[in-house]
DNA sequence: CTGAAAGCGCTTACAG
DNA sequence: CTGAAAGCGCTTACAG
């Protein structure tokens, strides 16, 4: 697998390397002869060259490539913003590295040395509990960093998210105006600002109502038994009830326990769920849920990184979209 | 975000680049004083020293990067293996770019010349329809790349897959044992062998029977368009039918045409689908599966990708993985 | 219009 | 035990 060089091109068409580079760059201001340009050209497709990006790299200080950090890779929601993301870097000249740090906040320091050895121009990070010495590490190097779907409650970061404290509200308001004897919100245990977000804003319009709440926090791991123990035990069917999952795994982890003991939505007990995802739409009832608008979010933390690698600077803007609540029949 | 560089860490610590590089390496052979290579270590951790790789990547012909291209890196099946492979990877040293080409050729050769151009040290492939060329091309230039999931006709490749012929038939046995009136085989429109294979597999088998079989074949895109037209017009509730989904997109597909139309499974039809999603454990009926064992595939792939890397060789091994049927509730 | 030369940040035989 | 030097494949100011 010896690869051409413009060395190899340069030899052959009796020309300095100089030149050839030129021309494959096809750069305006120093113009040179068609002749010349011509035989560089077919020398260089005869001899199947490509281009070693490597070698620019080095010499640009400009790698082209970004780094995507996620909890999981596996995880839909995280895919299918990388889909997204992955388009838009490519538009953007860019190729993409992806890591899956699972939550773990060692796992996510190490992933960032890794992309940094690699030379990433840059990376769009969705950061962890207990991430603060690993960013803080990244700004003090100027590292062009942006966040996605997460943020950091200490540090401020150019980044993407949703208004989840407002989402929450609405969510809660739309089932208050229901009448239900109780609400329960799902989520997780957890310090990460974004889910906390979704959990105050759920608690906070639901404080002035005389609606009983409850609420089922989980470990990120072990989703699945731990909302069906909870659920075993808090859930009273005897009570006009509406869930409120706040992430797609929870989505999932609860809707699994519904059917599972023959639950009926929403005859028996109401949902809404977080996230759009497939799982949904097998689900017997039409799932209520909010859809995040992944792509534009995608879209915006590419060209937020971009601008941040071309031109660094300190203060962070932060990008907020207005995720949608899209009812369907899971609501009575 | 200027960095640190062996030649600064020499100049501090008083001594070559040569002496830098070596300590920094640990090399056995040349013994460096402990003191210098204290002193070295010291000032590497004060001004902060991360590796360029991309240098040493230009010095070495080696990049430690990997390329996977996928048809779609959301859909859930390749996101799963994305996510093996990522850890493999980053086991054995390498770390990972990755590339969705939507069963698009052009996009597929053009990811492939773009991951060449990163200097990949080797790619994993899920090879689309008419790659032909360019894995031809991969070939010519000696150029590390085993498949995964799928394969090619003509071409020897080392790579990874399952037992599709057999698993169709075992799941045809099986249906046939159960004594169904009609058999509907629900896959693709296409020419890529791997799914030819399953479906040669489920006919061979029905073949000798005095079965009725029936056939939906869908394109690409569209899918669940495509299937529910279909289902609505060759799906005969009169008769005893059972049907096989034989991928996790048609499957999901599939059953949501079902819960749309209030068709009970298994009462109404019975259902086999292919792969293992979240989706299909929120269908109210516990569906029978095809489970490919992923994690050992994409080590599998990781694996040999290394060995091709490390020692480049011709013919191909072929490494087949068993597929294994999950009974569940979806057949009667 | 074209080329010689320096340099990006590394590694590694070679010499001492 | 340590250093000077060449070279990986590029780009680009500079000179001609």
């Amino acid at each position: 697998m010896k690869r051409a060089s413009i060395k190899d091109i340069a030899r052959i068409a009796g020309v300095s390397v100089a030149t050839v580079s030129y021309v494959l760059n096809k750069k305006e201001g120093s113009r040179i002869s068609e002749a010349t340009r011509d035989k560089i050209l077919e020398v260089a497709k005869n001899i199947n060259y490509t281009p070693n990006k490597i070698a620019k790299s080095l010499k640009m200080s400009k790698s082209k490539l970004i780094g995507l950090i996620v909890a999981d890779i596996s995880n839909d929601f995280y895919s299918n913003i990388a889909r997204s993301i992955e388009d838009e870097a490519m538009k953007t000249g860019y190729t993409l590295l992806i890591g899956s740090c699972d939550e773990n906040p060692e796992k996510f320091g190490k992933l960032t040395e890794l992309f940094s050895e690699q030379q990433v121009d840059g990376m769009i990070l969705a950061p962890v509990a207990d991430s603060d010495d690993t960013i803080n590490r990244l700004i003090r190097e100027e590292y062009p960093i942006v966040t996605i779907d997460r943020y950091l409650k200490n540090i401020d970061l150019p980044g993407v998210m949703i208004n989840n404290f407002e989402i929450s509200e609405q969510i809660c308001e739309h089932l208050l105006m229901k009448k239900f004897d109780e609400l329960i919100y799902v989520g997780y245990d957890t310090e990460l600002p974004h889910l906390l977000d979704r959990q105050d804003g759920f608690d906070k319009r639901a404080e002035n109502s005389n609606v009983t709440t409850k609420r089922i926090l989980t470990g990120i791991h072990n989703i699945t038994d731990e909302i069906h123990q909870q659920l075993k035990k808090k859930l009273d069917l005897s009570k006009k009830t509406a869930i409120y999952f706040s992430s797609n795994k929870l989505g999932i982890a609860g809707l699994r326990y519904l059917i599972d003991n023959n639950i009926k939505v929403p005859e028996d007990v109401s949902v809404v769920a977080f996230d759009e995802t497939e799982a949904y739409y097998l689900f017997p009832t039409e799932v209520s849920f909010v859809r995040q608008p992944l792509e534009e979010m995608a879209r915006e933390s590419v060209k937020l990184l971009d601008s941040q690698i071309i031109n660094y600077t300190k203060e962070g803007k932060r990008a907020t979209f207005n995720a949608e609540f899209v009812k369907r029949n899971s609501v009575i």
